[in-house]
DNA sequence: CGGATTTGACCGGCGC
DNA sequence: GCGCCGGTCAAATCCG
């Protein structure tokens, strides 16, 4: 991990629900400085968010009370010239030096879901199970699907973000005793997926890490405002968004060669969409952007 | 009854 | 090679 890093946008948000819950969230997006052309890793960011909190807060320079501003989300290459907001794709080869152990990509996975429960070689052994999801190609390295985490103040854990997910599995999580959750948007063909845990240091954060990209609009049949309140002319993005972790995968999604600065105005945009339009199932407030370029090892 | 969740087993990667 | 670990599968169960 690099010792300098930029946060070239941050902003703090909070949002009172109409059930009453409240959350507040930090993010910014932070890009390495010192090694122009191998990026920061965003995945190894992650990988260490969900490992260690302590790492990241260390990685981010941040203190031990900031548990709750957020990690690394887009990757950005700062090269020699002009910083560019770099798409964070599967197939983009960033993370080399990175734990891959974690990842997977969407081809495979979900895939690898229809391979046949029950098939020829199984070889007499009729455990349900066993041996049958041996699909994994060995070759082709795994890819990683973009990914993207933050953490947020809130007493529930699966936060309402205006799509529809199904809950696959729960882990332990390795020395906290709040355990995680794997969801997979329940869209058709959508390889969207996401993890959320509370953190162990500040029970009262969620990390939330999402992985893919939506290849569809809100659920139209999903609270209908969620979808409402995003239209395309004031919201000039491919995909509607109605959190700001949304906007971010959006605005790292390879097709919109989006540059630093496209990233801003649209970020900007967000800010003064969100601050007029209020979404019906909640109360935007207090979003405080900070200088761009800050600089904060 | 169908869809969502739970939960233990399984898999592959990785470190030792 | 073995054990650990994160992630996923899928049967069982729950629930509207």
């Amino acid at each position: 991990m690099s010792d300098q890093e930029f946060r070239d946008f941050y902003y703090h948000a909070s949002t009172t629900f109409n059930n009453g819950h409240h959350v507040e969230s930090d993010m910014f997006r932070v890009s390495s400085a010192d090694h122009p052309s191998s990026y920061m890793s965003f995945t190894g960011c992650l990988q260490t968010s969900m490992d260690d909190y302590g790492s990241l807060e260390k990685a981010f320079g941040l203190s031990p009370s900031s548990s709750e501003v957020f990690s690394p989300m887009i990757k950005q290459q700062v090269g020699g010239n002009s910083s560019e907001v770099m798409a964070i794709t599967p197939n983009s080869s960033f993370s080399s030096s990175s734990n891959e152990a974690a990842g997977d990509c969407e081809e495979d996975s979900d895939n690898n879901k229809n391979k046949q429960p029950k098939e020829s070689d199984d070889g007499g052994k009729e455990s349900p199970k066993k041996g049958n999801k041996t699909g994994k190609k060995k070759g082709g390295r795994k890819q990683k699907e973009a990914r993207f985490a933050f953490m947020t103040k809130s007493e529930v854990d699966h936060l309402e973000d205006g799509y529809r997910w199904r809950k696959y599995g729960q882990k332990a999580v390795k020395n906290s005793p709040y355990p995680r959750s794997y969801y997979r948007c329940t869209t058709q063909k959508c390889t969207v997926k996401k993890r959320v845990e509370r953190s162990y240091q500040d029970p009262s954060t969620v990390i939330t890490t999402y992985e893919g990209q939506h290849n569809h609009p809100l659920p139209t049949t999903l609270r209908g405002n969620v979808a409402a309140l995003l239209q395309p002319s004031m919201f000039p993005l491919p995909a509607t968004t109605s959190f700001p972790h949304e906007l971010f995968m959006q605005m790292a999604a390879p097709h919109h060669h989006m540059n630093n600065q496209a990233g801003a105005e649209n970020f900007s945009h967000f800010q003064q969409y969100h601050q007029h339009q209020v979404p019906d199932y909640g109360l935007l407030q207090d979003m405080v952007p900070s200088g761009f370029l800050k600089h904060e090892p």
